[in-house]
DNA sequence: GCGCTCGAAGTCATCAGACCTTTCACCATG
DNA sequence: CATGGTGAAAGGTCTGATGACTTCGAGCGC
């Protein structure tokens, strides 16, 4: 047991969903609530730090800690350092949740997308295909960028912030960017590109089948992709 | 900005994607880690503490601190606290998520799941009348264990870890528990038995497109459910 | 009166040192 | 060979002091 910081934890989250705290609220100060908790501040501050970096609690130095909004992409977030850890084997198994996420968020947003979304989506779109105009040298990393943010933009829109931010999370960076070296090597950037603007067809349609469709054959596509190049290429840090 | 401890976190990730570490490697020892991070022992046990919760470490008293196993199960359990924190209005949203993601698995289930599973399963249903046929006085936390121990099951015969996690944390037990008061409020305990039967029929029969529908049938009962009664409970917490 | 500056208090962040508890391995003993 | 003890090593905890940052208000100049 990592007892007296597990003690913390566990005292925190009870003062939330007893209620004593709520979203917006400050937390006594360390002395205080060490004192409360029966633990000194070293223990403490590792279990307040815990769970800053779970999204529950935001510390401001000079200030005081206050317990941070709740809300699911808030405490989704560090869902997407997770992803970032998994083995390309796994990969697989998060692109299987992503591929029944994402045709689902793409109907909802169908359904409530703005026209503001819209146009963006469309910005989005004609920015990728600015970058394939240019001939063979694709950018690969703003490519990357236009998917992400493309996909990111459907979750959003579907109304349903887990979705987003599962969906957000699912894919980490790196395995995005082993994914994407793959279909540019097969030239499959164009087909990519094709699909989105399917997708985006079905969306201005507010026709919810049509883009839960486009969206099963686009991320079932990039599933495939994974699949068979999942141990091509070595990892490679960015940040 | 959340300086020492984040380099911490930041550092350990990296030394793990960079593959200096995997799973199950031992860590350096507390001084000599700090040292090479350019911290104290202070910071770096938050961050190292951080991680503890997160899943992705583990520490030994006495021994030492170690990298898991990085399975998506590990590293998503923590979700299942978040979704603990969540308000009632919110937990529509995350059954939004349970409603596309467990069809899916019981279909998965139905190709894979093995005798062993499918005995474990009746047995607990099995229990789930048991406890029915008492009469009118059921004991709610028994029902609740019952149908938490058969979602968890079928997510599990999916195959898919990354299915088994997120399902079983998405409703967490004070949400849970505020569900099934509604349902037994509304007699609705034999509605759900019987649906829970039919769905294990369709797994015995190896059938994924009934297995999926009838799990479709199940979660959307129970979704509606939620949607009317989100307001009627106090929370009590029971941990 | 108004605005600006500066300082004091409060708070989190970090460092340093000491001591406690647990674990494991080695070794002596039977 | 088995068994138990002993000590080194590691994480866990406590304490005190210091630094960094934010906030707020008093004082000052205009």
């Amino acid at each position: 047991m990592g007892s007296r910081s597990n003690v913390v934890i566990d005292g925190i989250r009870q003062m939330i969903t007893s209620g004593e705290l709520v979203a917006g609220s400050r937390l006594p100060v360390e002395r205080e609530l060490g004192a409360r908790l029966g633990v000194s501040r070293g223990p403490l501050r590792e279990g307040v730090r815990a769970l800053v970096v779970l999204g529950v609690l935001e510390t401001r130095q000079g200030d005081g800690t206050y317990v941070t909004s709740l809300e699911p992409g808030q405490l989704l977030e560090p869902l997407g350092m997770l992803a970032e850890l998994q083995s390309p084997e796994n990969s697989v198994h998060l692109l299987a949740v992503r591929r029944v996420l994402e045709p689902e968020a793409a109907a909802h947003a169908a359904l409530r997308i703005s026209d503001d979304e819209l146009a963006e989506a469309r910005r989005i779109l004609e920015r990728g295909e600015a970058i394939l105009s240019v001939g063979d040298d694709v950018d690969l990393e703003a490519t990357i960028d236009v998917d992400t943010e493309f996909h990111r933009l459907i979750a959003t829109a579907s109304g349903n912030p887990a979705f987003a931010a599962i969906i957000d999370a699912l894919v980490g960076r790196t395995a995005r960017a082993r994914l994407w070296r793959a279909i540019h090597q097969h030239g499959a950037v164009h087909d990519t590109q094709r699909e989105h603007r399917a997708i985006l067809d079905a969306l201005e349609a507010h026709d919810p089948d049509r883009a839960r469709i486009r969206m099963s054959v686009h991320v079932l596509g990039v599933e495939d992709y994974t699949e068979r190049h999942v141990d091509e290429q070595p990892v490679d840090d960015v940040d």
